[in-house]
DNA sequence: ATGCTAACATAGCTTGTGCTATAAGAAGTG
DNA sequence: CACTTCTTATAGCACAAGCTATGTTAGCAT
């Protein structure tokens, strides 16, 4: 009934990797679909968006500068480096496939759109695969 | 290309909570199965399977009974209230789904394990739904 | 019954993510 | 050019979830 002991924790282990990053992406691909949208992305927008307080962000980009994933000069707005372009890039295409996969398996599109919000920073590479080619074959109507 | 920013933003804020709900559920529905098949469930088991130190489970488990999911004596094993249960239960019910789902698409049962992990908290009663109806149809070969 | 070991309890620290309040810089307008 | 306003920076607090280290208790074995 309950699978090994080790093998679980491993599981869970990765879940919770999972959480931490699953903040980063959803700043990065927030941030990278404003400059394209609007040429920019400033905090405060940042902050509307996500529903959180300007220090809030300032705070968050702070640690993504010191990651390497966006650049900031003091007063201007945010950057990503050419790594969080990429990391953006990966997180939006995920997303996409993750969403039009459950709109294929007939979902509600407003459903498939917040599940997917979801969904999208839990799908392994193998899993994502799969989700490529169904969505592919049935596609949506 | 951008959905209005308030919508936004009470996404993300219905995420944030739904993150905080993961814990617990992922508790609750470990320490019913720990329960079913042995009998008891010991913080020392607990926090095994969960990957986490001894302590973590203890302070855990005393804001669960805080918030009256579970119900522990000193120095005894810990116990599920109804409604802890409750939840448990439809957890356990969600995870079986989805693990079934993903193996119905053909993963590996070891990736459709981890990924079952990540993704239960995160679907909704009518993807949940539309999972179920699938995985039936597509039973895994 | 006494003592050993395993399990639980507790203290205190760290890190991450949120907040409010406030200072400081940039930008637009008269 | 000065002033107002918008934006960003910084300080300081709270809380959740993790950790290590260490004290207590229960249960088993001799």
């Amino acid at each position: 009934m309950l699978v090994d002991a080790d093998v679980h924790a491993h599981g869970f282990r990765q879940a919770r990797k999972a959480r931490r990053l699953e903040l980063v992406e959803d700043y990065l691909e927030l941030i990278s679909d404003l400059i394209a949208s609007g040429g920019e992305a400033r905090q405060v927008d940042i902050a509307a968006r996500l529903g959180v307080a300007q220090p809030t962000v300032a705070k968050m980009l702070k640690r993504l500068a010191e990651d390497g994933l966006v650049s900031q000069k003091p007063y201007r707005g945010v950057f990503l480096t050419e790594r969080g372009e990429e990391l953006a890039k990966y997180a939006r295409k995920r997303h996409q496939i993750v969403e039009s996969f459950l709109l294929a398996l007939g979902i509600e599109p407003e459903t498939a759109r917040r599940d997917a919000e979801g969904i999208e920073h839990h799908v392994s590479r193998e899993t994502l695969e799969a989700f490529r080619r169904f969505a592919k074959k049935n596609k949506a109507r």
